[in-house]
RNA sequence: GGUCUCAUCGUCUAACGGUUAGGACAGCGCCCUUUCACGGCGUAAAUCCGGGUUCGAUUCCCGGUGAGAUCACCA
């Protein structure tokens, strides 16, 4: 009674599969089909399988293989099956003598493509010619007439079995109820049901997605630029961005939140608010949402991750300058682009010249007298917030011209025309490499002649 | 070219017969501000076209147009 009870769980539970080709390094419109397949497994309750699709034997390479489990693991979509298709060859090679034996395959000579000339053994389907149609999730019913598919090649020969027939094979094996994947294999999809019908297997419910598409509106694909998954974590990027922002190409849940975790994106996700037409990748919506998700991790996090991009930079000021930091980033590898400018002059002193100390409409001597004012407030100030300094700071910058003071102070500490403010850099500083960058200027202004 | 799929602001999208067609990104403007950044507020911007069905179409149907996908001894 209970096996009975337990098998009716089994039938009904859903079984997903991402199934990948490793001949290249995978982007974001790949990985998109696996984020809808994991999404619906989990939503539902059921078992996501990763699936190594590798009988092309020539151009499939273990560094790909390895490229889309470290991607896998690294955007924690976690998987409840590992296969690779090239070990269940010898169930593909047994299906396929049945249907040659039941003559719904056949063996064919023929030249090979690649001009040299030699005779090889094909195996080619026997297309019964026949209307398919089957019901699409998404797209509703799709109707083709198979006859100009023609008696199709579903193997090189027997032990090297081509892609239709070892998906037909390996989706019924493994108990796949669903296949989520690209729109682009629609065309693929009836010559697979064909197979099916020839071999007795169930047909699987199709859900065919959008397709991720360049700025052209044509496929996104590495030739065009796209970045393989891992680019983004190297620059880094946050899985759950990257998650929340691939499951938003082609879905959307309704209503205006728009960030969300994974866990979220699993408890909302439904196949009834897919898109059916192509959503170009924008790049710049993915840099603010990346952003939002930077802003939401945990002070500790956001320290150790920005620390891999200014490991030179001693960890106090990293902890005091990490909310200016995270403000001025959308992810963490900008943090490279802009250092140099708008970092470096924390740890390193900067060159400044008298001219630029002095405010547009002030001069020498009252940029002296301020400087030797702002020197003497912040001897008398405590320099543990940012807050704290400006409270004090600001009446004398009130009562002596806030251009007139901020500006030079500004300079003095950073020796840039854009910075962020005096405030931030005295308290990121503190007090002693703050007081002598200023006295510095006070006596280059001293010299100046101006 | 054959077959298949799709069609709302520049982009991603909401609307599931009745809305001043909503939001987000990007853009622009203003505010905040010594500068930059952040932030706040605001603004402009769309239903591909033509027929139906209906009291009423972004929404349903048909046709056109446009775009894309696919037509391997790749997946």
């Amino acid at each position: 009674m209970l096996n009975k009870l337990k098998n009716i769980f089994n039938d009904k539970k859903i079984v997903v599969r991402f199934a990948p080709s490793p001949t290249g390094l995978l982007h974001l419109g790949n990985y998109r089909t696996a984020v809808f397949a994991y999404l619906y497994a989990r939503k539902n309750g059921g078992k996501f399988i990763l699936r190594i699709e590798d009988t092309d034997r020539e151009r499939s390479k273990k560094e790909y293989e390895e490229n889309i489990i470290e991607s896998l693991k690294w955007l924690n979509i976690d998987y409840d099956n590992f296969y690779r298709q090239s070990e269940n060859l010898t169930s593909h090679t047994k299906h396929l003598k049945k249907l040659i034996e039941e003559g719904k395959a056949f063996i064919s000579k023929e030249e090979a493509k690649d001009g040299s000339g030699i005779m090889r053994e094909l195996v080619r389907f026997k297309n019964p010619n026949k209307d398919v149609i089957f019901n699409d999730i998404i797209r509703g019913e799709i109707k083709t007439n198979t006859t100009d598919l023609g008696d199709f090649v579903i193997a090189k020969s027997i032990t090297e079995p081509l892609f239709h027939l070892a998906v037909v094979v390996d989706d019924y094996e493994e108990g796949v109820t669903h296949i989520l994947r690209g729109e682009d294999h629609i065309p693929n999809t009836p010559r697979q049901i064909l197979i099916q019908e020839a071999l007795g297997f169930p047909h699987p419910t199709y859900a065919h997605l959008p397709l991720v598409l360049s700025e052209d509106r044509t496929k996104l694909s590495k030739r065009k630029g796209a970045l393989p998954v891992t680019a983004y974590r190297d620059i880094g990027y946050l899985p759950e961005a990257l998650i929340n922002f691939m499951a938003f190409i082609g879905w959307n849940p309704g209503g205006e939140k728009e960030i969300f975790s994974k866990e979220e994106l699993v408890k909302i996700f439904d196949l009834s608010d897919i898109q059916k037409g192509g959503a170009i990748f924008n790049e710049e919506k993915l840099k603010w949402m990346n952003k939002e998700h930077l802003k939401k991790e945990s002070k500790d996090k956001q320290f150790s991750n920005i620390k891999k991009f200014l490991s030179e930079y001693d960890d106090g000021i990293i902890k005091r300058a990490q909310d200016t930091i995270i403000e001025r980033i959308s992810y963490y590898g900008e943090i490279d682009l802009i250092k140099e400018n708008e970092f470096e002059f924390l740890i390193k002193r900067p060159k400044i010249t008298g001219d630029k100390l002095v405010w547009k409409t002030s001069n020498k001597e009252k940029t002296i007298a301020n400087l030797i004012g702002v020197l003497d407030v912040l001897s008398k100030t405590s320099l543990e917030s940012i807050d704290s300094i400006k409270n004090n700071l600001m009446p004398y910058a009130e009562k002596n011209g806030k251009g007139d003071v901020l500006w030079p102070l500004r300079f003095a500490l950073s020796g840039q025309d854009k910075s962020m403010d005096p405030f931030t850099i005295c308290y990121i500083l503190q007090s002693v490499e703050a007081k002598e960058r200023i006295e510095n200027a006070i006596k280059l202004l001293n010299q100046t002649t101006m």
